[in-house]
DNA sequence: CCGACAACCTGACGGC
DNA sequence: TGCCGTCAGGTTGTCG
């Protein structure tokens, strides 16, 4: 499940094989995932050292000494593995360093994608230009959300889940903040009072930081057997936990369907 | 602006 | 054992 966490977890994971590294070679197995492979990945990948790694919303990025960062992205299924022993029919793009050290990222549904952009003009280019705020970020706080919901009917979830609004929060985590802060998700987003949103804002802040973490501690599993990188299992308050018992109130969660896409909620506390 | 829906693609799971 | 329907993290686009 790629949200937030998950590149956060994955990109810090990729980091001790290729953070400062020489990419000897890179190469695509197959012509597209999402979108068609950059043209030009090889020619300006190879040979080019890799000088930092990093986040963006659900994007991850690595920055090499050629002005180039190649922006990834995980869609549904998207993980990285670290040195697998042999290849798998989806891994689809092969990284490997001067020091022979390998990284796939393999993608079985192929909703991801792999671009290449200028690192001097990350923010104004696809898919960034018109992002909202990092949601760990210091303008991500309740007047910021007060100003951006302002007059806007929709309900609170689908407005969370706008990456222009908020850049990088997903199903599961929008349901969990929501939890945390007792706001039901179909309450209207403009509708919603400064010090609700306050508490909304810092309980994004800390349901995301909660799955790093628990990212982080798993870390050290990643270079397992399957030489896997990606998702690790967390304690999800509400998401999933249908008939379960709500954290805050214990009365049962419930599932609705929105959108086409579910949202667990409590109804007796979150309001 | 809004909500609903479909499309992209594969795999996991439950029911029969 | 197998077949078939349903569902899943995200993004993008259309329609009324």
């Amino acid at each position: 499940m790629p949200e937030l966490p998950e590149v956060e977890t994955t990109v810090r994971g990729l980091e001790p094989v290729l953070q400062g590294k020489r990419i000897a070679s890179i190469e695509t197995r197959r012509p597209d995932l999402r979108r068609p492979f950059p043209a030009d990945l090889r020619q300006r990948m190879t040979g080019a050292r890799v000088t930092a790694l990093g986040r963006r919303a659900k994007y991850g990025l690595i920055e090499t000494d050629r002005g180039d960062t190649l922006v990834f992205h995980l869609g549904m299924s998207g993980s990285w593995r670290l040195d697998p022993a042999e290849l798998g029919k989806h891994d689809h793009l092969l990284i490997e360093t001067e020091e022979g050290r390998r990284v796939a990222l393999n993608d079985p549904r192929r909703f991801g994608s792999v671009d290449l952009v200028a690192t001097d003009r990350l923010n104004e280019a696809e898919p960034f230009r018109g992002m909202g705020p990092e949601p760990l970020g210091e303008s991500f706080e309740g007047s910021y959300l007060k100003r951006a919901l302002a007059g806007r009917t929709a309900g609170i979830k689908l407005l969370l889940l706008d990456q222009r609004i908020v850049a990088g929060l997903g199903n599961i985590y929008v349901c969990d903040a929501l939890n945390l802060a007792a706001i039901a998700p179909g309450r209207a987003g403009g509708g919603l009072s400064l010090a609700r949103l306050e508490r909304l804002a810092e309980s994004v802040k800390a349901v995301l930081i909660e799955a790093i973490a628990a990212g982080g501690s798993s870390l050290r599993d990643f270079v397992q057997p399957n030489g896997e990188l990606g998702y690790f299992s967390s304690q999800w308050r509400v998401y999933g936990r249908e008939g379960k018992p709500c954290p805050r109130c214990a009365a049962p969660i419930r599932r609705r369907t929105e959108g086409g896409r579910s949202t667990f909620y409590c109804a007796k506390c979150q309001r």
